[in-house]
DNA sequence: TGTACATCAGTGAACGCGCGTTCACTGATGTAC
DNA sequence: TGTACATCAGTGAACGCGCGTTCACTGATGTAC
């Protein structure tokens, strides 16, 4: 072989990487092949020695900040995250200004959704997220709360984004922190 | 004047509403101009004549959302619509199924956000609906009950319109739409 | 009433551009002898 | 150890296509005389 023996295994990842960033970033239509593969120091054209399409990338992709983002959220010693730190994550300045680094949801999988390309991995990802909190809750009514707990995160985090006003968005976001962190005591 | 004294004006207001139909249901990337004004009828060359560019279109379209979403809100008498009913609306098989004639916050706003171009229409749509929901609830934290309420519905629809699977859509909108209807008693 | 003219909403070809995808090629490498 | 060869990750020109935007134009109309 040319280059060591998992030079393209690196290749690819780094091509993942990279386009799960980006497509959580600016959204996937709105990022090309040509300036993904520029990014990396690579020519479009070798694009399609690692991916069938576009189409199988995005999938890879969302799979891959599925992965990141999973990471991000199991602590260090793999044990679950208190209820209250994953809240101030979700709901922190840093998520709502680093798209490319955060819950895939809110970006890929609602373009994706739009698109006409629903994926199982969001149904994953959506119950990856919903098994986490309910971890940490003791009721029985664990699921319903969990349920409610990641919507109210999701959409604060969306609307978050979406504001213009700064006051606005850190009223959306101190207020439903705290509601959710009292409501869990 | 070629035609009647209004033609134009009545034009404008078809490319207006297409358009808001057309970039909440594919997205406002996925939506090129050439087929819009082809819906319409019309040659693409004349959007012009109505419109300096895209953005601006893209700029009226979500305030032609946003009002088209306040009269579906308002009722008939324009008397402010008990909560249930705009909970039930708004996690509704419908709303989820027809994001063309719905919110524009989870479609047209995100994706605005995410190309850097904030609008405090988005702002104003935002105030709106969590006013409308701040009418209903009698409490001095009126404010911040409607924020929790409304990020809610937002985060439940997003994911609702994100699964694959029928079940757990179901299982969102319903547990979402329960909760918030009996905590509002 | 009949005719000439000015208006202007809408036409459609053309612009440069970036898209996803294809493909014949390159050239540095590990392997075989 | 030295040379010839096969491999194959990456190159870059080219494809057809649709995008947003421009512009010289058409042709049905209301108005003026």
């Amino acid at each position: 072989m040319r280059y060591s023996h998992n030079h393209k295994a690196l290749t690819y990842q780094r091509i993942l990487k990279e386009a799960a960033g980006l497509f959580r970033r600016d959204g996937i239509g709105a990022t090309g092949l040509q300036p993904l593969m520029k990014s990396l120091g690579l020519t479009h054209g070798g694009f399609y020695a690692h991916f069938a399409s576009k189409n199988e990338l995005v999938e890879k992709a969302l799979q891959q900040a599925a992965c990141e983002v999973d990471g991000l959220c199991a602590d260090i010693f793999s044990q679950p995250q208190p209820l209250h730190a994953f809240i101030d994550t979700y709901l922190s300045q840093w998520h709502v200004t680093s798209p490319h680094e955060g819950c895939p949801l809110p970006t890929m999988s609602a373009e994706m959704a739009q698109q006409g390309h629903a994926s199982p991995t969001t149904d994953s990802v959506i119950n990856a997220r919903l098994g986490q909190i309910q971890n940490t809750l003791p009721g029985a009514d664990a699921e319903e709360q969990s349920i409610m707990i990641f919507a109210s995160l999701v959409g604060a985090l969306v609307l978050a984004r979406s504001t213009e006003s700064d006051a606005l968005r850190e009223k959306i976001l101190d207020v439903t922190r705290n509601t959710l962190k009292q409501s869990a005591e």
